[in-house]
DNA sequence: ACCCAGGTGGCCC
DNA sequence: GGGCCACATGGG
C-alpha cells in the first residue's frame, strides 16, 4: 500500500470538514439507541438505504429480539422475515446470527468486554467475523465503541476521486489518508462521516452532474466522474 | 423498465 | 493489489 499524498492545491481534509459542518451543520450520529444497534444496522445497511434498515430495526424491536443472545438463538427463518426489507436477507441473517453468536460465546453478550480492546486488535477481530468488512468495522468502533477510526464508505470515495483529495482511493489508504490529516477525536471522525453520507444522501449521486452539489462552487473539478 | 442504495465474500488472474 | 459476480428489497 502506497502512502496517499496530499495534493497541494486543493481542499485538505480539514478544510472540508470545516466548510461541510458549517454547511449541514452537526448530524449527531449513528442513529441508533445503543452500541449493539449500531452493530445490526451496520450489518444491516451494506448496500442498502437507510431506510429500509429502519423498517427491519423496528421489526426486531417490535418482535422483542434487538438483543444478541435473542438474536442467536432464534431461527434463521424468522430473522429473514424481520430484516426482509434490507435486502441479501439470507446472507445477512446468516452472518447477523454468527456475529450474535460470537458476542455471546466470546463475551457473554457483553460488548463492553469486545470493546475493551486496542483499536487494532478490536479491528483484527471485527474484520475476522463474516459479514463485516472494513467499512462496517471501522463504523462500529467509531459510533458503537467510541474510538477514532475513521469511516470510508462510497460516498467518501466518489468525493475524493471527484475533488481529487488523493491519488490512492483503496480503503485503507483513504482511511490513512483522512487520519493522517485530522486531529485524532471521535467526535471530528463521527461528525465527519455523517456529514458526508448527509451530503452523499442529497448530493453525490453517482449521475456525472450533482446539482446544487455545495460542493461545486468550492472546487471545479467536482463536475463529473472521469 | 430501468437505476440506485451508508458492502461483503468468493473466485479469478 | 485489482476485477467480476451474486446477494435482494424498496424508492425514484
Amino acid at each position: 500500500m502506497k502512502e496517499p499524498n496530499l495534493r497541494q492545491h486543493l481542499l485538505s481534509p480539514y478544510e472540508l470538514y470545516s466548510f461541510l459542518l458549517s454547511h449541514f451543520g452537526a448530524q449527531h450520529w449513528w442513529p441508533a439507541e445503543t452500541p449493539f444497534e449500531v452493530i445490526v444496522g451496520a450489518v444491516l445497511t451494506q448496500q442498502v438505504a437507510w431506510k429500509n434498515v429502519e423498517k427491519a430495526i423496528e421489526n426486531l424491536k417490535n418482535a422483542n429480539v434487538l438483543d444478541s443472545s435473542k438474536i442467536s438463538n432464534l431461527p434463521i427463518e424468522k430473522l429473514e422475515v424481520y430484516i426482509k426489507p434490507t435486502g441479501f436477507y439470507r446472507q445477512k441473517a446468516r452472518r447477523l446470527k454468527s456475529i450474535c453468536s460470537y458476542i455471546c460465546s466470546e463475551y457473554n453478550g457483553s460488548l463492553k468486554d469486545l470493546f475493551n480492546k486496542e483499536i487494532s486488535s478490536l479491528r483484527a477481530k471485527l474484520l475476522s467475523l463474516n459479514g463485516i468488512a472494513p467499512e462496517s468495522a471501522d463504523s462500529i468502533i467509531l459510533y458503537a465503541a467510541e474510538k477514532p477510526s475513521f469511516v470510508i464508505d462510497a460516498y467518501t470515495r466518489r468525493i475524493c476521486e471527484r475533488l481529487q483529495l488523493t491519488n490512492e482511493l483503496d480503503y485503507e489508504s483513504l482511511k490513512k489518508f483522512f487520519e493522517n490529516n485530522l486531529p485524532e477525536n471521535v467526535g471530528i471522525y463521527k461528525e465527519f462521516h455523517a456529514i458526508i453520507v448527509e451530503l452523499g444522501k442529497n448530493y453525490c449521486k453517482t449521475k456525472p452532474v450533482c446539482k446544487n452539489c455545495p460542493l461545486n462552487k468550492k472546487c471545479k473539478s467536482y463536475t463529473q466522474d472521469k
